[in-house]
Formats: structure tokens, sequence, C-alpha cells
DNA sequence: ACATCACGTGACTTCAAGTCACGACAGCAT
DNA sequence: ATGCTGTCGTGACTTGAAGTCACGTGATGT
């Protein structure tokens, strides 16, 4: 698994040669199809993996959590690209599995995805609900996916843009504009589902909100 | 072209034969290839067709527009899934396009709609905040990627319901629920980047919040 | 000591993308 | 009318990677 996590984040889905993950491990590439089916099927164990490793929403430190629902999102967003330089083959891996494999193999994904709940997103945003931080008539589907989406798509662009420049929106981000445009973006997702006057967040709302 | 979409569209990308396109052409295998030089390059014209195809967002009749930013999104989010009925075929490429295929003909898709702009998304925006519709104090580049991520996504989930149930999160989604669905994803979308009391669409908020 | 079995092996099969030498044909010049 | 040239379609061929399978080997149980 080592091996062929390491070969798919080098290679990308469609150059990741069975063979070659056989010839770096010294074993036959025979032995792989034995144990895994197919390719798909090892790409698909390789991401699982690669997603269980991240942390879910809620681990963080007691402070942060105290501090509430947006400041929990906050210190993963400003996190994220940090572990990216740490450890960026997970989530090479995690990109692969979102958009670089093809659709039967995304419906595998998921299926995963939503059975698991590998990020505890729904707890997360029962957390939020409980301390009144989020909008409550809103359905809790609808902020799960909206979560989902937008912090999935910020994510990514914060880290294509170190680990595949070219590949979204936003190529050549200025790494001292990042610290504000995630403030932008907490904002603007605070908006979106916050509570009416989050106690926490206020302070930080005032700046561009005056009625 | 044609048959190529077709195929794609009723295949995937990875399930397309290109030599079944030629057989149902009466063209030899080698002619595609002499055309286009690779399945990829096949697929990115296709693709590049289909989205050209698609309605830009300001492509509205004249009382929509005049109804201003918000009701024109409502306007494209009701039709998408009345024009997924009617013609499939470029959404599922569209659908391909942006999750079955692997990441080096990713970067050329992004590469195409960001140059081109097909859904003429950035005027749209402009629209948006010369009617002071939207936050000013935004930056334009954020606003645009948050449509961008929402409607699509959103989008996504209409239609991969109707194309591919199990693609997305919200398999089952029933068509009843789908109106009321749209309605609480424009009031998060217009808290999100509204501008403070949007003029038109006060009303339409009231429903949700009482202050 | 022998039988059984699980498992790794690598040569083999399959299959689809991509190549290329050839030939047909159209347009043009003599 | 004849011959020349360049374009383009052709389909048999090559390449290369996924996936298969009959066999061997070493471990375990009796």
């Amino acid at each position: 698994m080592d091996a062929a996590t390491r070969h798919f984040a080098e290679h990308g889905y469609e150059d990741a040669r069975v063979a070659d993950i056989a010839l770096a491990l010294g074993i036959a590439k025979g032995s792989i199809f034995q144990h895994f089916g197919s390719k798909d099927a090892l790409f698909l164990e390789v991401y699982k993996r690669a997603v269980r490793s991240f942390s879910k929403y809620l681990d963080v430190p007691p402070e942060v959590r105290e501090a509430g629902f947006f400041e929990v999102l906050r210190y993963w967003l400003i996190r994220t690209e940090h572990m990216v330089h740490e450890d960026w083959i997970p989530y090479r891996i995690y990109l692969l599995g979102n958009y670089g494999t093809d659709l039967a193999l995304k419906r595998e994904i998921n299926r995963f995805l939503i059975s698991e709940d590998p990020y505890g997103r729904v707890e997360f945003v029962r957390f939020g609900l409980q301390r009144r931080e989020l909008r409550d008539e809103l359905e809790i589907e609808l902020i799960v996916s909206i979560i989902d989406w937008m912090v999935e798509r910020f994510q990514d662009a914060l880290l294509t843009a170190e680990l595949d420049p070219g590949l979204f929106r936003r190529q050549g981000e200025l790494p001292e504009k990042k610290e504000a445009r995630i403030q932008q973006f907490l904002s603007v997702l605070e908006r979106a589902i916050g509570a009416e006057r989050p106690a926490f967040a206020a302070k930080r709302v005032q700046r561009s909100e005056r009625r």
C-alpha cells in the first residue's frame, strides 16, 4: 500500500504502472492483482487509506473547539497549506480521487465518502447547530453539502497552487495574500450559513456589516 | 464530432472506443487520429463544443435580467433540470470533463474554462456589482469563484440525480423538494455574497429571517 | 514422511490506442 | 488527354499495459 500510494501520488492514475509498483517492491505483478483484483480496486484502497489518515473536523485542540464552529474551520484552512508541505502524498491521492479518475471509480469513492463521512462533517455541523452558530432554519443536509462544496474547493485552490499549478482557477496565488483570502472566505461562509448574530464571531463580521 | 459526442456521453471516457466511433461513422479509425491526434484531444474538442453550446448567464429574457442578479440565477437553476431532460448529451459530456477524466486532461479543460469563460461568469458578476446587488467589499475574483463552486456543484447535484444516480451526495432527490432546495440554496447564496439589503430580493428572504 | 493447501510467480493473453506505408483521387500543368 | 503532385483516408500493424492462469514452492497438519 505504501509503495502504491507513493507511486500513484507521483505519477497520477493514468500514468501509474502496476508493474512498476511491483518492481519497486520486488514482487510479481500477478501478486498485486491477486490481492486487489484490479488497478481500480488498488487505487480505491489507497484513496480510502489516504482519506482516513486526515483529521476529522473536530480533532482540534480544546481551546479551538471552545472558540466555536468558525474558528475550527479557520484552524483547518490555515493548517491545510502547512500540512501539504509536510506530507503532500495523501493530498495528492485525495486530488486524484476527486478529479483524476473515471466516473465508475468516482462513484465508488462517493459511496465511501457518504457511508463513512471520514472528515466527520455531519458531526461538525451538529456541533455548530448546538452552539447556535448556524442557521437552524436550513436543512442540515444542505449545510453539510455547502461546507463540503466550499471548503473542498477552497482547499483545492489553496493546495493545487502547491501541488499542481494551473489545475484550478487561481494559479500563482501570492503567499501573503492567502491569509487575507482565508479571512474573506470565512466571512462569506459565515454570512451564508451562520446564525443571525453569532456570539463569538460578531467582532469579526462587524467590519463588513453595517446595519 | 456529433458521433463522438454521443458515444462519449453514452459510454463515459474510459469505456469509449475510438474504433466504435469510427465504425458508427463508417470511416477508418486512422482517420480520427489523423484529425484529432489522440483520444484525449478528441474528447477535449467534444467537451469544448458541448460547453460552448450552453447559454451564458446573461442570456435570459429581458424581464428576468431586469429582475436582477439572483433572479437570473434562479432562472437558470430551475431550467437546469428541464434542459437535462430535453438534451442530456452535452450535460453528460460536461460531467465527464469535470470528473471523469485524468488530471492531464483536466488541466487542459481548466485552461480552456479560464481563458474563454464560456458561461460569462465574470460579466455576470460585474452585472451584479453594477446593480449593487453584490457585496462590493469582496474581491471580484472571490465572488466569481464562489459562484463557480456553488452553482456548479448544486447543478451537479440536481442533474446527476438524473444522469448518474449515486454519483453525488444526494441521491434519490424527490422531485417536489427540488423547488424548495433551489429556494434555500438561493437564500444561502444571497446572504453569502449579496449586498446588505438587496432591493428586490428582500421579500423572499423575509420568510426565513426574523430580526 | 507425506498430503494438502495457500500463495507468489512470470509467461501469456487480450485489447485498445496510436502509427504508417500505401493507394485512390482531385486538381493542375503541359 | 496525359502525367504529376499533394492531400487524405485506409486498415493492417505495432506498442504497451491490464489482467489471467497453470505451475511451483514452502508451510502446515496428520
